[in-house]
DNA sequence: CCATTATTGTATGGTAGCGAACAAAATAGA
DNA sequence: TCTATTTTGTTCGCTACCATACAATAATGG
């Protein structure tokens, strides 16, 4: 049916992207109004909840690269929502603090877990946790694949 | 354990974002000595395996928008992979065609089904078709979510 | 102590994706 | 017919992601 090199998009990697951007069209929508991007909204979160973070502890917890962490602080450093300051002990560091005006900001958000119910919460349990395990090993065997060259 | 506002990344859809840019990932890491992105990868393999085609009909069958595609047709006419001649029928219609350097390049391009094989070949068939359905009507929740604002 | 290596962050350039605003062409409706 | 709407594609500006190369600081091993 499918040719040697035919993309066949009806498969699970296609609706990982496709189920990746929803959720993401539908958190950059619900932002919108507050002029905030979704990793941004993400980023602020952490903040908000685990107190000032330094930037790579910040990197590993919301698994982003540094050159794409590093940018978007820049943005969220322009719009004078967040602080950056040395750390103390290494001066490679740099400390990350919402400012006021970005506590300010992260009252006034929304909840976006509302998002994750919509997408999941209707669905069998067990079915659910059969798709976290496949995603998860397709994965890792992905990033295996990827270290190896 | 996770408060109002909290990420909580170890859900479906981190794994669902982590998953999909494994997958994308791998694909550019093969397709690099050929200097071609995982997207353009795709629309070559569709013009390739069944013929030219209009613009309309090819994002409609990889689900790009508009205006993602034409950004990435016009890179690709850029590197003269791919031409755009006016469609008799329709004046506004674009008509996509390879070219002969496109058709080459596509004849000596790897095979990258090898990266779906890697991530979900040796998973149970059972768990792969609850992923898949899971994936699937999480994708409709949220779209339609997106639609009724 | 000094040279090497590892870590942290930045800057640049590229791909991929979306929304919004626009122009041109086709279609529908009055 | 002539106007209004829909469709198709482009352009602009933005987020986000990655690879690469770079600078600065730590840490490690002679």
């Amino acid at each position: 049916m499918s040719s040697r090199k035919d993309p066949e998009l009806v498969s699970a990697a296609a609706w990982t992207k496709r189920c990746y951007f929803a959720g993401r069209a539908l958190m950059d929508a619900t932002l919108r109004p507050h002029d905030l991007g979704s990793t941004q909204w993400f980023i602020l979160c952490h903040l908000a909840n685990n107190g000032p973070s330094v930037q790579r502890d910040l990197g590993r917890a919301l698994e982003l690269e540094r050159a794409t962490l590093s940018g978007i602080i820049s943005t969220l450093v322009r719009k004078d929502l967040v602080e950056q300051s040395s750390s103390g002990e290494d001066q490679r560091q740099r400390l990350l603090t919402l400012t006021a005006a970005g506590e300010a900001l992260w009252r006034e958000l929304p909840d976006l877990s509302f998002i994750h119910e919509a997408a999941f919460g209707g669905i069998d349990a067990a079915e659910l946790a059969t798709t976290i395990r496949v995603l998860q090993s397709a994965t890792e065997r992905l990033q295996n694949l990827l270290r190896k060259d």
